[in-house]
RNA sequence: GCGGUCGUGGCGAAGUGGUUAACGCACCGGAUUGUGGCUCCGGCAUUCGUGGGUUCGAUUCCCACCGGUCGCCCCA
């Protein structure tokens, strides 16, 4: 039987795993001073969480799901992303009851999407997340993008550009959805068949269309920019302002709107515009959601939040050239020879392991020359020898591997020496 | 879902319608009963992605499928 993962699936092995974990911690620790919690929900929901959270005329509902029946009957989903099931959480457990307002929430998780695989396209891929629930502050807004752009920056990446717009309220959207209803009508049969399709159900995708980009009627098309009301004005102008403030860097992006159904006001992206990237540019994207707390069963709560993939975070790394800093060495390394010195060996490990030492021996049956060629290979800081003489005396030796330093320890201050020794490097 | 391209050992990579499937790196062993490098010697592909077909004979030709990759759609 020739196993392979699944297609869209990867193994993440020992060698690159450093790196995600790294990442992790970064990230964590980015949360912590933004006054993040982290969240976890399950990895899959019921189908009906989607369908309304994320959109019925959405790409990833209408053929992107990983829907499944379990045995009971149930329509079940493994979750094409995390912000529904971030508020569904949210509702259920009245996290809008607790004093500390808005709710700040990360999150960290395998989604699944059923598409053709490319680099940086993954049918199970992991996203980093963060979601701003009750606060209708466009402040709110800019913390949000703000962490977005650290995250990066902080990991390294400096070839980042950061898009908005503005997709306004619902009012201003029907406006602008009419608008556009009426500009591209004339048009129709020149229009491809997506955009067809999507003049009926979401015309504002057609702005986006990489096909229609060209035709006339794209240039001319009304902007919602132009269609935003007052309130909806205002507020897409204190958000600009706050980042004007802070200093971050943006683009205004007209034509961005955003593939869920669920965003309003503020829409971003974060690309990578370093060299060798693919087709696939964007590192991360996310919005307001005022709107989708009610949807889902909850008290009106505006939201707001972001979700990046790490698989692209990685890509863009690599992009940039950025070695992050894992280590990947080793503090000790037993070299034992013989029966007696070799179960001596087992008993010292164990007690070097209790005392916080991170160490390991030989169990290929390894000669003496072929242990100590592995302790080089894998990177031992020290090299602990334990042959009969060795043991005859109630020694060892310990040698640093980086300087060739070599001395005699007695076995009862081997634990207090490399202690010492490996105090030393920090 | 559509189109292009690719698929040989752990990795990189040659090669041919016929039986020993190069080479490099890595790995293991030895030269060197106890010290990392170098050198030398040796070992390491019974599914050449999988399954069919053509053929006396297929890793090589044909078809299908699976998977990677690039682009499209769309997104993270």
């Amino acid at each position: 039987m020739n196993m392979k993962a699944p297609r869209g699936t990867q193994d993440l092995l020992p060698g690159t795993i450093e790196n995600w974990q790294y990442i992790e911690k970064s990230l964590t620790d980015l949360c912590r001073r933004y006054n993040y919690k982290e969240v976890r929900t399950p990895i899959f929901e019921h189908t009906e969480l989607f369908q309304r959270g994320v959109g019925d005329s959405t790409d990833i509902v209408q053929k992107e799901m990983y829907t499944f029946e379990d045995r009971g009957g149930r329509s079940l989903t493994l979750r094409p992303e995390g912000t529904a099931s971030v508020v569904r959480a949210f509702v259920e457990n009245k996290l809008f009851g607790l004093p500390n307002q808005p709710t700040k929430l990360f999150y960290f998780g395998p989604m699944f999407r059923y598409e053709r695989p490319q680099q940086g396209r993954m049918r199970q891929f992991v996203q980093f997340g963060i979601e701003a629930l009750g606060s209708a502050d466009p402040a709110v807004d800019a913390e949000v993008l703000a962490l977005a752009m650290n995250a990066y920056q902080e990991l390294g990446l400096r070839s980042l550009k950061l898009v908005i717009n503005s997709l306004g309220d619902a009012e201003s959207r029907t406006s602008h959805r009419e608008a556009l209803v009426q500009h591209f009508s004339p048009y129709k049969e020149d229009l491809c068949a997506d955009c067809q399709l999507r003049l009926e159900q979401n015309p504002l995708r057609i702005l986006d269309c990489k096909k229609d980009r060209d035709h006339p009627a794209m240039e001319s098309a009304p902007s919602i920019l132009d269609h935003l009301n007052e309130s909806s004005k205002q507020y897409f102008e204190e958000v600009k302002s706050h980042l004007d403030n802070m200093g971050i860097d943006y683009q205004v992006d007209k034509n961005l709107v955003r593939g869920l159904d669920y965003y309003n006001h503020t829409a971003f992206e974060i690309m990578s515009e370093a060299e060798g990237f693919g087709a696939i540019t964007t590192l991360s994207g996310g919005g307001r959601y005022n709107g989708l707390v009610e949807e889902l069963g909850g008290p009106e709560s505006p939201g707001i939040g972001f979700a990046m993939s790490l698989e692209r975070l990685l890509m863009a790394l690599q992009a940039e050239n950025i070695q992050l800093p894992v280590d990947e060495g080793l503090d000790c390394y037993f070299v034992s020879l013989g029966d007696k010195a070799n179960k001596e060996a087992v008993r010292l490990t164990y007690q070097l392991r209790k005392a916080g030492i991170q160490v390991d021996k030989d169990y290929q049956g390894k000669k003496f020359k072929a242990q100590f060629k592995t302790a080089d290979r894998i990177r031992a800081k020290y090299v602990v020898v334990l042959g009969e003489e060795e043991l005859e005396n109630n020694i060892a030796k310990v040698r640093d591997m980086a300087t060739g330093n070599q001395v005699d320890v007695s076995l009862l201050q081997l634990v207090a020496h490399l202690q010492k020794e490996l105090e030393g490097e920090k």
